[in-house]
DNA sequence: AACACCGCCTGAGCGC
DNA sequence: TGCGCTCAGGCGGTGT
């Protein structure tokens, strides 16, 4: 399931592939999922590959001649560039692009989306690109408490269905939501206007976080999610709770719960994420030690620990 | 204006 | 073995 994290990933791995090379062909199989012009040109044939920028969950591919193409991967779309030429047979393969290296090598790149929730977007102009990008908010990496309470602070809306509006922050899914939400001990179903500014900072805090560990660990492949090399993440490991109903807390053993918010399945740690606020301390949330949040994770587990996180963080 | 909710789409997983 | 059902969810559009 692409949100930051894996789009970073797919980001990174391209750019190390293809950046500087020339589109000697691009074709469209399925039009439906373009929108804007879907000529070979306005899909960067002719153009070298000047740039792949993301913001949020989306990926942006910028030729030479400022034209852009601009992929959005929905919930199974993917993006890989390999030596082979993708079957012709492949239904769910929407678009392909052959390009030549600096080097000279010849990689082929496909954009593949059986589900097709993810789609691809033909722009003329970097200026285009950010007008597509002026609804979204502060990109999920650089997010920050008062961002937060700017963009939500007196809305009515449960919090975990906040964070899912990409117009408050750019980039965060329902995975990384629900594990923002537990590291940060706050039950999702409050509504934004409860949270105190501390709560929002801490939010803060873990989203960053979280997002930073997972691009670490290369992103979380549930089932789809492949990078742009074709190969899988390794985050679903290090998974806290999402997916984890009804499973053992990992922090305090307690029985995780599985509920729907916002349309969204959510889950949670009733008891260390209490639905109001307690003055009673709960011993394994996040803490602050010497500036780095404290450990809550059992490391014989071979999960996340909040201070690892939390160390991506401390030299932003 | 803010928010809730539907429908798009396919494949995996499950019960029988 | 196979069939049919449910579920997954980002996001745009529509309804309240």
């Amino acid at each position: 399931m692409p949100e930051l994290p894996e789009v970073e990933t797919v980001r990174r791995t391209l750019e190390s592939r293809i950046l500087g090379a020339r589109v000697d062909r691009a074709a469209v199989r399925r039009r439906d999922v373009i929108e804007g012009p879907a000529t070979a040109r306005a899909l960067l044939e002719g153009d070298e590959v000047a740039s792949l920028r993301r913001r949020g969950k989306q990926l942006a591919i910028l030729g030479s001649s400022g034209r852009v193409a601009l992929v959005h991967l929905g919930m199974t779309g993917s993006l890989v560039a390999s030596d082979a030429e993708p079957p012709a047979d492949d239904p769910h393969v929407h678009a392909v692009w052959k390009l030549r290296t600096t080097s000279g090598a010849a990689v082929w790149m496909r954009f593949r989306d059986p589900r097709r929730f993810g789609g691809l977007w033909t722009l003329r102009s970097p200026g285009a690109l950010e007008q597509r990008w002026k609804d979204l908010g502060p990109d999920g990496l650089d997010i920050t408490g008062p961002d937060l309470v700017n963009a939500l602070g007196p809305s009515k809306r449960p919090v975990k269905a906040a964070l899912l509006d990409q117009r408050a922050v750019a980039g965060v899914g329902n995975i990384y939501a629900d594990e923002a939400l537990f590291l940060a001990g706050i039950h999702p179903a409050r509504r934004c206007r409860t949270l105190r500014a501390d709560e929002w900072a801490r939010l803060s805090d873990a989203l960053r976080g979280v997002l930073l560990a997972s691009i670490q660990q290369g992103g979380t492949t549930f089932r789809d999610f492949v990078d742009g090399e074709g190969r899988g993440g390794g985050y679903q490991a290090r998974r806290l709770v999402y997916g984890r109903g009804a499973e053992p807390c990992l922090a305090c053993s307690g029985r995780l719960r599985s509920v729907t918010i916002g349309g969204r399945t959510t889950v949670y740690c009733p008891t260390c994420q209490p639905s109001r606020r307690s003055s009673k301390p709960v011993i394994h949330r996040p803490f602050t030690v010497g500036g780095e949040l404290g450990v809550v994770i059992r490391p014989d587990l071979g999960l996340p620990r909040v201070n690892e996180v939390a160390g991506s963080l401390t030299h932003r």
